[in-house]
DNA sequence: GCAAAAGTGTTTCCACTACACCCATGG
DNA sequence: CCATGGGTGTAGTGGAAACACTTTTGC
């Protein structure tokens, strides 16, 4: 619940927190990211990225803010899941939390030790440890979510890098909705969509033929929305 | 902001409210229940059934209070919305809300002067007059988050009598989705779906063929969740 | 019989499935 | 040449769209 950045807590609103459960892909497997906090009181103990909110601060603000503070970057897809609010979810204080979901690409940058107040890694999120509070609930219910969102919106591409192949697309796509996908035929639907744009560019070095490279339109999906179309596989 | 039978100010959560978007099918058009306040700094204004969180209480009980205070029943289908928690959305103070959304039957039930507090009232929900605060905005996101909903759960059912016939639950369709329906295709898919159970009975004292009574089967609901469905029209 | 809405039948089309097959690349 | 994954072809199936048609009821 403490996090670097933080407003000292007279300028923090009271009984107030936000989580943040940042998801991204290594190694074609969902990964969740994962603090041990260094101070307050579950120093020791591993949590969620987490933290207050500023008296005149925005609450969408405040969870960028935990993002940013480790990443270094402004620029990812965050959404709130929802406010979770039970009685007894902390047992030092009625603490209600708004919890947010983010999608990085984490081959963008490393964490540096000290580099925040808190460690941070990724756990693998079929394999978390158990978090405090109710922070592994927050969890089923971000990746639940998410399960039901990139079926509509095309938010996979938020996890890939800005190049990609059509097999990275599809691993994320098993790997969040942890089914196996029929490759030829989700090559097709997908390019059906129009949502990608050939970059002209093949892998390099790789011991059989080279994918090609694409990228995702926004322009076009801007277009398919209007219509509503279907991302199910 | 302020509602019928909220805690007392010493007993409430600062800096944070409830407010709850009621939806119901009224001569086949979709209403949203609209309150006039009559105490409190809004008062003569109108808004959404909102209030308080008590210091002990559950978020999502709150919510349910507020609407059990005007219908008198306890069972309704409710969901939480999310947070609105811009720093201006209310001028007087700090004041980050959890939206709720709950769909009820306006047919059993009516209104009394003096009930509660205030005085509310049915409004269609594409004719709302200027709400205080942000409250149009949580209206529209509630409208939205109902449109994508229903595509994939049958809440819909929630805001009809337990008996009811096609036709009035394609209605209900055409009306939360803005949209003209075919009705023999309407019927075979729902039919299919093996979700309705036939009531044997029929309507009375209509002027054209007698439409048959179904009721929604719970129990073939739990069964279809599992493998994923799907109540796009 | 007529109007109105319930309910059925039928045709067309398109999208998803499953799986066989060919292509490019490094070793 | 082989192994590996990239990428294409194709037959079969099922569901959705469109709309013509038949049935039941009150007046």
């Amino acid at each position: 619940m403490s996090t670097p950045c933080h407003p000292n807590r007279t300028q923090r609103l009271p009984h107030l927190s936000v989580d943040n459960i940042v998801f991204g892909i290594i190694d074609g497997k969902l990964n969740v990211l994962i603090a041990e906090y260094n101070e307050g009181d579950a120093k020791g103990k591993k949590g969620l990225l987490g933290g207050w909110i500023g008296i005149e601060e925005d609450i969408d603000d405040a969870a960028k803010r935990l993002v940013s503070a480790i990443t270094g970057e402004q620029d990812f897809h965050m959404e709130q899941l929802r406010a979770f609010g039970a009685p007894d979810r902390f047992h030092l204080d009625r603490v209600i939390t708004i919890a947010y979901y983010t999608l990085v690409r984490p081959e963008n940058y490393s964490f540096h030790a000290g580099f925040t107040a808190d460690d941070v890694r990724w756990y693998p999120a079929d394999g978390l440890p158990t978090l405090i509070y109710d922070h592994n609930q927050l969890v089923d219910a971000a990746l639940e979510q998410l399960k039901r969102k990139i079926r509509f919106e095309p938010i996979g591409f938020n996890l890939l890098p800005e190049k990609f192949t059509l097999r990275q697309l599809l691993e994320v796509y098993e790997a969040i909705l942890g089914i196996k996908l029929d490759k030829p035929n989700f090559r097709r639907k997908i390019l059906k969509m129009n949502l990608l744009v050939d970059c002209k560019e093949k892998q390099k070095g790789v011991t059989h033929r080279a994918a090609n490279y694409y990228r995702f339109d926004p322009v076009v999906y801007e277009k398919l929305c209007e219509h509503g179309f279907n991302f199910e596989f």
